[in-house]
DNA sequence: TGGAAGGTCCTAATC
DNA sequence: GGACCTTCCA
């Protein structure tokens, strides 16, 4: 396709975003304002008249989006070898070129939650720490955020000066230690990494910024602080940089994006142009509205209207039920008369809040025998048979992931027990060195004597995969299969209902369909790294899966999904469950303040909708086992009523549509609870009060303890008692 | 050494 | 109500 013909069927401001090829260029996007159309065509723009394709980076926000990407592009005619990728994958990607600098070397392995939450452990342990105080999930939650701040563990360390923040520095300087024994960088690590990397090594991010003159960086509006200086070092050069988003729907700021990355653009580049694509294609002008008028409840925001030429379509619906159950079940019924009337199921879409409420969801589909699918694409990943195989593909290419070799050590079961484990890692420990070099050396360690013919054997198994690394993955796969004995375990394994055969020859698919798409041998796209096709490559696409990248959205089945997970996509039928307070917004968003990225969110969901949104609400549901009463969601009264249609469930009780003006009810003596006030908890000990959240009947209490932190309470339920 | 049972958390969203 | 960790027992 020529320059000119990409532009032909553009509105003007499209074209504007698309034709401003240098300097710096903000793209105000609405949502359904054709901005994946937008960016596509813009790449495609440059490639084609100032630069050449494999000179333009494109940073997308999922793996999916990327391929969808990369596939238009080149059906626009233009040249392969375009990068376009996440931020996680190039880092992944420049880390196995340039990673030696910070310390990694190239065949890394990249450590998930479970993995990193065992390496939080394992280093709370090593400082002599107990895990019952110090719970690794908090632990690792506040590396992490001090991490995506980009703060070293010193800094940390200077910044929280009570005695658990020098703890948890402590925790976290062990940490580090650790990962760098196993040669293993977490999700975090790769954007630090990166990020610092291009800070500090001049030529490197000299030499990345001349062959990538084009940056363009799709929703802006939720990258991180590390992204941020990720992109500003690559642009800092050439200023060639083209963001995309939209404030309105930034709905990651639980994971430390940080808004002001968009909203501050322009202070960080005052000759930027900036486009706003404000007109919307997707929507009925009702779900548009509706969504619209609660968004303008923001304080704050960068104000922005929406329009649409789109025709009328029906009021967006909302509907009060009894349950969970009632919920489900209206909905199946909805969705399979809309089946019978000719409609597709590919078509609906399914949104909720928190994944927990995915089952009363299913079964009721399944019960009504309508075809779903679940945005969960990693689940697969997380089988334990599945886990098993990849374990013994991780220490195959990275012999020092001590987390993996743990695993693969005595699967399938060969009589190294927990003990002889313990003896070789506290070998491994004071020698320096890793599990592995412990197994190789193990005849010469007395305290395993017992186990040296079994550890020599596995020795012996290990150096014989290790001799095909670099063969294509699926023969390679094939062969762990078979030389570990997981396929004989595999084989035998008496249940006859358990898919585990089935699921590990799904793996060695997926290992062929890796090796056809990045062939070793013979001709490579242009820019194809050294890494490509080789089982690093391979490892790293199967850890930097996300949930939306395995869906299949052209399918025959209905897609259920999280809120966050709808982001960029769009159907026909839309319908959104569990509008009630404390689940959209949620209770810990509400408790934190937070309640206006919870609105963004509610938002995106909405306006993922082309034809037809439909809200539902519960008067019971079950949480954590607990039947409890609950209130129509705040958003709901924040909608324009005329557009919304109600309908009431059959079994209907007092109205909690209505009674949601109960928030304003303070049951509680303001005289005793205030700020300030020093209370005592039999567990966490003394600490002041900092919030009080009046809810319901009730009110919560937030109370930062001098050794705990903070935490909330029910002030009915708190045992707290005042101090002086 | 390994499996089963029982107890103890949690329980927001993700790469 | 469930996942996961620990403990206990074979």
């Amino acid at each position: 396709m020529s320059a000119r013909d990409l532009l032909s069927d553009l509105t003007e401001p499209q074209r504007t975003a698309v034709t401003c090829t240098d300097g710096p260029l903000l793209v105000l996007a609405g949502a359904g304002s054709g901005k994946t159309r937008v960016i596509t065509r813009r790449a495609a723009y440059i490639a084609s008249t100032v630069a050449r394709a494999d000179q333009v980076l494109a940073i997308t926000f999922t793996n999916k989006a990327a391929g969808e990407m990369r596939e238009r592009i080149v059906q626009l005619g233009v040249g392969r070898g375009m990068v376009v990728s996440t931020f996680h994958s190039l880092c992944a990607r420049l880390l196995r070129e340039y990673g030696g600098r910070v310390g990694l070397r190239p065949s890394f392995s990249i450590y998930d939650e479970d993995d990193r939450l065992g390496v939080i452990r394992e280093a709370i342990e090593a400082c002599e720490l107990s895990t019952d105080h110090y719970s690794p999930r908090t632990v690792q939650y506040r590396i992490s955020t001090a991490k995506n701040a980009m703060q070293s563990p010193e800094a940390f360390s200077e910044a929280n000066r009570d005695f658990t923040g020098r703890e948890i520095a402590k925790v976290w300087a062990r940490y580090e230690q650790l990962m760098h024994g196993h040669n293993a960088a977490d999700f975090d690590d790769l954007l630090v990494y990166t990020a610092r990397l291009l800070g500090e090594q001049r030529e490197v991010c000299e030499e990345l910024s001349d062959r990538f003159p084009y940056l363009l960086i799709d929703e802006y509006q939720d990258t991180n602080h590390p992204q941020y200086l990720i992109a500003t070092r690559l642009a800092a050069k050439r200023r060639n940089i083209c963001a995309t988003g939209d404030p309105d729907q930034s709905i990651y700021g639980w994971r430390g994006a940080d808004i002001q990355n968009i909203l501050n653009f322009e202070k960080d580049y005052p000759d930027a142009k900036v486009v706003r694509l404000e007109q919307n294609y997707r929507s009925t002008p009702s779900i548009l509205s509706a969504a619209s008028e609660l968004i303008s409840h923001n304080v704050g925001r960068k104000k922005k209207e929406l329009w649409t030429e789109n025709g009328a379509g029906e009021p967006v619906r909302v509907w009060r039920c009894s349950d969970e159950h009632d919920e489900a079940t209206r909905i199946a019924d909805d969705i399979a008369r809309g089946l019978l009337e000719g409609g597709r199921p590919g078509d609906v879409a399914l949104f909720y809040r928190v994944a927990a409420l995915t089952r009363v969801l299913e079964d009721a589909l399944r019960r009504a025998r309508i075809p779903y699918q679940i945005a969960r694409g990693v689940e697969f990943y997380s089988r334990k048979e599945i886990k098993d195989v990849l374990a013994w593909l991780r220490v195959v290419a990275n012999p020092d992931d001590d987390i993996a070799l743990r695993r693969a050590i005595n699967t399938p079961a060969r009589g190294i027990g927990k003990t002889t484990i313990d003896r070789l890692t506290a070998w491994a420990r004071e020698n320096d060195g890793s599990l592995d070099t412990a197994i190789s050396a193990a005849g010469t360690i007395a305290a395993v004597k017992s186990a040296h013919k079994k550890l020599k054997e596995l020795a012996e198994v290990l150096e014989r995969l290790r001799q095909l690394r670099r063969r294509p993955v699926q023969p390679l796969v094939e062969a762990v299969l078979r030389v570990s004995g997981l396929q004989a375990m595999f084989q035998d394994d008496p249940d006859p209902e358990k898919p585990a055969l089935g699921n590990v020859n799904e793996l060695v698919s997926a290992a062929a369909e890796y090796d056809r798409e990045n062939p070793m041998e013979g001709p490579r796209p242009e820019g194809a790294e050294e890494f490509e096709g080789t089982l690093e490559g391979f490892l790293e696409q199967i850890a930097l899966m996300s949930d939306t990248d395995r869906l299949d959205l052209e399918g025959g089945a209905v897609t259920l999904m999280t809120l966050h997970a709808a982001k960029g996509l769009e159907f026909p039928t839309v319908y959104v469950v569990g509008m009630e307070d404390e689940l959209l917004p949620h209770r810990r968003a509400i408790l934190n303040g937070d309640v206006e990225e919870e609105r963004r969110l509610c938002f995106v969901g909405m306006t993922r909708a082309m034809r037809r949104l439909t809200f539902t609400y519960a008067d019971y549901r079950t949480v954590r086992g607990l039947n409890q009463r609950t209130l129509a969601s705040r958003f709901l009264r924040e909608m324009p009523r005329d557009e919304l249609e109600f309908a009431e469930a059959d079994r209907g009780r007092d109205d909690g549509y209505e009674r949601a003006d109960e928030y304003e009810a303070v049951s509680f003596d303001p005289e005793e609870w205030h700020v300030g006030r020093r209370v005592r908890h039999p567990f966490y000990g003394e600490g002041y009060i900092v919030r009080l959240e009046p809810r319901g009947r009730t009110a919560w209490v937030r109370v930062e303890f001098e050794d705990s932190g903070e935490k909330s309470f029910s002030i009915s339920h708190a045992p707290l008692t005042f101090v002086r």
